[in-house]
DNA sequence: AATGAATGAGTTTTCATTCAT
DNA sequence: CATGAATGAAAACTCATTCAT
């Protein structure tokens, strides 16, 4: 029935993230989404199952797109100490262009119910696998340690860039997550190399 | 006028956390956890400003006391490296000694609404710097790398063991995380190490 | 935000009358009122910010119009002896026509709390605005003495309307209000007069 | 049950009054009474039925003594204009004395609900008869006019008094009433007279 | 396809009163 | 006599969702 699709469909969504941004999670009513994305209350629901499926898709659109990217881009490179860096500053470059997006996804959307936190893991775990992928091929090319754990490594990946944005938003953007790339990088390299 | 202390206070919280665990942060009304205390919806409130200090005190009790624990553990340690081992221990044991107060603090809350999660971070803000602490360690002796930045560490570590826990939350407990406290010490010392 | 105009206005301000006189202003909760109105109790509030918004509309679509009615016939007198039993007349009728609103208003109303004592005293003064000006006539053509005080002769006037009305409530509507008309004018008049 | 004397009973009252005058009837708990008496909740309970109670003998020990005195200082005068005259400077002196306790049963009081309205009431009857026999007096001797109808002569008088002392109150209290004395009195018997 | 008026379920908090000590 | 901790009933208001137009 929810068409998915359309001008309005996105209009919707984007007028989600200003609202969402603006007035918090707990106070984003599909009213207020709504009279931002200039359409009627009912439209909403002519374009999502209901409000949760707004959030989620509001996630994948948002998020899926730039996971896609990476998938293509880092299959493009061949070394694994690369595409780590290529990984953080591709994650870190997406979150810094829009920042009331970052607020959104980061934070705001954390606070919602399990139904949402569902839909939005897994889009995460497309995310995961890239990392997966760059540690794998770290370990098959002898970069990374033979006996490397994947999952332990993929947490420390994600944990760690997840945390750094976090704490970059709650510190209200005041420094640049672009100047991170290199130590991060480093980091993970040398806790994970041979 | 809150008393917050006595029998009644301590019932109220652990009944909260059970009452949490079972039914989620969305479905824990006051009237539940009263029920589950054993005490009159307004027994709360003598114990309790509001709704949002019962889940705030909550996180204090259980997480406070542990951080205490952390801080005087690892002063009595001198190696950094024994100090990061003892910290993921601490961490991971504090934890995995009660899974429904894991599933609570770690899970749960974090859909509370913005003053919880304030005073949560407050709290938090300690575990942080018991953390700079091990790093600095390791930078002064000259175990940890001197270019170190203290606070793009400090992300990772708790970064790492934050998601390290989530996901084992996530994924029903179904492997113990004290097996992976040796893999993530090595991680993080060769990564930070000179 | 609230429309404040439209059928169910009319409908929630006249249930609102009804549930009061009937239940008392303590009983006359929200959802009752709704129900006499039939329509939800969330309905209410598309018409009015709050429960205090509904009781002082009340007053006003009520009394207000009593007032301006008052003001308009007045206007077109020109003896003050004849203002003054006009006034005591419309004043009476008023409230004899409908003693379920003549409850209310004396009555019920005046137990409310501040916010709507407040409002609806600003409705009042309207209404001593009307008394002052039949005063201020009788002493401008030389029927009321000249160093008559207008205030205390409007506390008189207003006083003593306000307290036979109460009395003819509170005893049971069991005398004619309209039958006090000629007595309470010759004592203003004769009180007031050169 | 109710003690209905002794120290604390007065204690308690006094409390009250202070209470209510400073937080307002709608803001004045047991609990707050309480404090302010010195005495412990349940201590209320002791010397008053239930809050009610606590009210309506906080009118009768504050307007009652009132009353008896009045009654005997006006039968010792024998003229009605006299009388009238004093009737008015007893309701004035009374109320200007304590203005905290004049806020208290003037405003506050007039809040409660209809059990304690009830009670005042059933006081007030007493000083209403007063006025009657003021009244009487006066036609019986002539000075009031035979046909005055004492019920609407007793209601101007009374309301009259109760509107301007309202209205002082609500003023802020920054005129006297005691100047008005002698135009109340002029207007009543002239309005009264033969 | 679009509207937006109407719905009604659901929850925190207060406070008069009790009664074991 | 006095205490004060404990009780638990009660009500305004919000907002996701529907559906007649």
């Amino acid at each position: 029935m929810a068409k998915r699709t359309g001008e309005k469909y996105e209009a919707i969504i984007d007028a989600a993230v200003r609202v969402i941004a603006e007035y918090g999670y707990h106070n984003a009513q599909i009213s207020k989404i709504a009279r931002e994305a200039k359409v009627a209350d009912g439209t909403i629901y002519l374009y999502f199952e209901n409000k949760d499926d707004v959030l989620v898709s509001l996630f994948d659109e948002k998020m899926g797109s730039f996971i896609s990217q990476a998938e293509k881009e880092l299959s493009q490179i061949t070394s694994p100490e690369e595409q780590l860096y290529h990984l953080i500053k591709l994650h870190f470059e997406n979150l810094e262009k829009d920042r009331k997006l970052a607020l959104v996804t980061q934070i705001e959307l954390r606070q919602s119910n399990p139904e949402v936190r569902k839909g939005i893991n897994n889009i995460l775990k497309r995310y995961l696998d890239i990392i997966d992928n760059v540690i794998l091929n770290g370990k098959k090319t002898g970069v990374f340690h033979e006996d490397l754990d994947v999952r332990i490594a993929r947490r420390m990946v994600f944990g760690t860039l997840d945390e750094t944005v976090t704490s970059w938003i709650m510190n209200g953007f005041k420094y640049s997550l672009l100047d991170q790339i290199n130590e991060l990088t480093r980091l993970f390299i040398h806790g994970m190399k041979k």
